[in-house]
RNA sequence: UGCCCGGUAGCUCAGUGGCAGAGCAGGUGACUGUUAAUCACUUGGUCGCUGGUUCGAUCCCAGCCCGGGCAGCCA
């Protein structure tokens, strides 16, 4: 007989003689005539609630089923004759597959955070992670609707790179020498012409410079996938593999970029609000009070543009003692960012057209203003509790100032070579950014580590499971 | 990497320089269309590790390990 998964059952528009249910218990409770068992099989956060009548012959087993023991269950779905949940099912079989005992970690009380991270394996079963980890899944197939309904074409950048992004970030090495004993070069330095592929290899720490590759041929991409930082971060949010979006679009502007982020921001809110609805209710309850009526005002509100002149202005006019005083030039903090959106706007606020200095060789550079200070192309979006979201940029498309740029930065240009053509041969004016979509998934469930968000952690120090 | 906080039962925590505690989970029994059910009884400990101070250290001190928060780096 073919398996009903609970969710379908609780969308039951009238009751079934026969039903056959499999999953896992969340709870027993028993009576001398009877028992109910919660069983649950992470297709929804309600689980449904089993009746064993100890008359039936398969009584003996609901003695077995413990909380964390996998069932599988024939019976009636019939209303519910007690409050609390429309339906349930009346078990005419009962039989326990794989028993949980005493020792099974996930009980029914409430556990911290840390404590479900160091059983990874097991906390998707809570109500919490499968809450996470559904509207995770439902959140990455947002992401591919939105750029396909608006002919984007998605593009898998190389995860094993010999780029480094500029400044992205420290680089994990990808190599197959001998770390005991590796080829040198008669100067005595580790021969990477003896590697696998020839040369120094590393995992992507953005797929950027591919993606304006194929945008300069396909128009409209976009890439996601992991990518990896080897920083020694230990923060909430950051993790040394995660994933990213990164669409970059050709004869395409900074507003362009930005009116693309906000939309893009706010389809994937909307997408989880309508078929996540009660994992988010959930996560309004017990994660963030503020949750749900936050995720409207993001939808309903334009976010704030200002630019990163206007925003030191801002800042130095706010009164406030800053850990670290602002002036024109300097990067902006993180307390300054956290002021701006959670507390000057109170809502997302792009900034923009930042410093050339303090930015990536890659970002177009403005006209000086007024005081003759360079700025270029640059767009950050803040969201109020976690800060920095998306970060992207109008490219440099004119070969002689891109050629200039690499210069200040001092970097030589034979390894850009391929990235040098673009601006030889029919550039365009082209921009994108990246999401990081488990800053997107803290933004749309509340969660607050980001070691919450992604089924298994690679933090510094850390890469169990 | 820097600064700060923590580590006591399976989990969440209290506690004291002199016999190691509670709630929940587990076990036994009772009871009830229950909803994190309830009630009674009950099992369960290298008090993170190493060293020091002390008659005596889970408690005080030092070092180390592990976890967390914040900052930097950034998405």
């Amino acid at each position: 007989m073919q398996r009903t998964l609970v969710k379908t059952a609780h969308d039951a528009t009238g009751p079934m003689d026969a039903i056959f249910l499999q999953g896992w218990v969340r709870t027993r409770r028993d009576a001398k005539a009877f028992s109910f068992v919660e069983l649950n099989d992470g297709s929804s956060l309600k689980g449904l609630q089993i009746v064993v009548d100890a008359s039936l012959a398969d009584y003996p087993q609901v003695a077995r089923a413990h909380t964390g023991a996998s069932v599988e269950v024939h019976g009636q779905l019939v209303e519910s004759k007690g409050s609390g949940q429309k339906w349930e099912v009346v078990a005419t079989q009962f039989k326990v597959v794989g028993e949980a005992d005493g020792t099974y970690p996930l009980q029914k009380k409430g556990h911290t955070l840390e404590f479900l991270r160091e059983i990874a394996h097991l906390r998707p079963r809570s109500n919490l992670f499968g809450a996470v980890f559904r509207v995770r899944s439902r959140l990455a197939y947002a992401v591919h609707q939105f750029f396909q309904e608006r002919g984007f074409h998605y593009v898998h950048a190389p995860i094993i790179t010999a780029s480094d992004a500029e400044g992205a970030g420290e680089m994990f090495r990808v190599s197959t020498l001998d770390p005991k004993s590796p080829p040198l070069t008669p100067e005595g330095a580790v021969d990477y012409a003896e590697d696998f592929f020839a040369r120094p290899t590393f995992l992507t720490v953005s797929g950027q410079l591919e993606a304006e590759i194929f945008a300069c041929a396909l128009s409209n991409v976009y890439t996601f996938g992991p990518t990896f930082r080897a920083e020694n971060s230990n923060t909430s949010r950051h993790a040394a593999e995660f994933w990213m979006i990164e669409p970059e679009v050709a004869f395409c502007d900074l507003n362009g970029d930005m009116d693309l982020a906000e939309e893009f921001v706010k389809h994937l809110i909307r997408d989880v609000k309508t078929h996540c609805a009660a994992d988010l209710e959930f996560f309004g309850k017990f994660v963030d009070k503020e949750l749900l009526a936050r995720l409207d005002f993001v939808l309903e509100k334009p976010f704030v543009r200002c630019s990163y002149t206007e925003a030191v202005e801002i800042l130095n006019a706010s009164g406030r003692q800053w850990e670290h005083p602002v002036q024109w030039g300097d990067n902006l903090q993180a307390e300054h960012e956290r002021y701006l959106t959670e507390e000057h706007f109170k809502c997302p606020v792009t900034v923009y057209n930042y410093p050339r200095a303090i930015k990536a060789f890659y970002m177009r550079v403005n006209a000086p203003d007024a005081q003759g200070r360079e700025t270029v192309a640059a767009m950050d979006l803040l969201v109020p509790g976690i800060g920095e979201i998306i970060g992207g940029s109008q490219r440099e498309e004119r070969l002689d100032v891109l050629r200039e740029s690499m210069a200040r930065h001092g970097l030589e240009e034979k390894p850009y070579w391929w990235y040098l053509d673009l601006r030889r041969y029919g550039t365009v004016p082209h921009a994108g950014f990246g999401l990081g979509f488990e800053r997107m998934l803290m933004f749309a469930t509340g969660v607050a580590n980001i070691r919450d968000v992604i089924p298994f952690a690679r933090t510094p120090g850390t890469a169990e499971f």
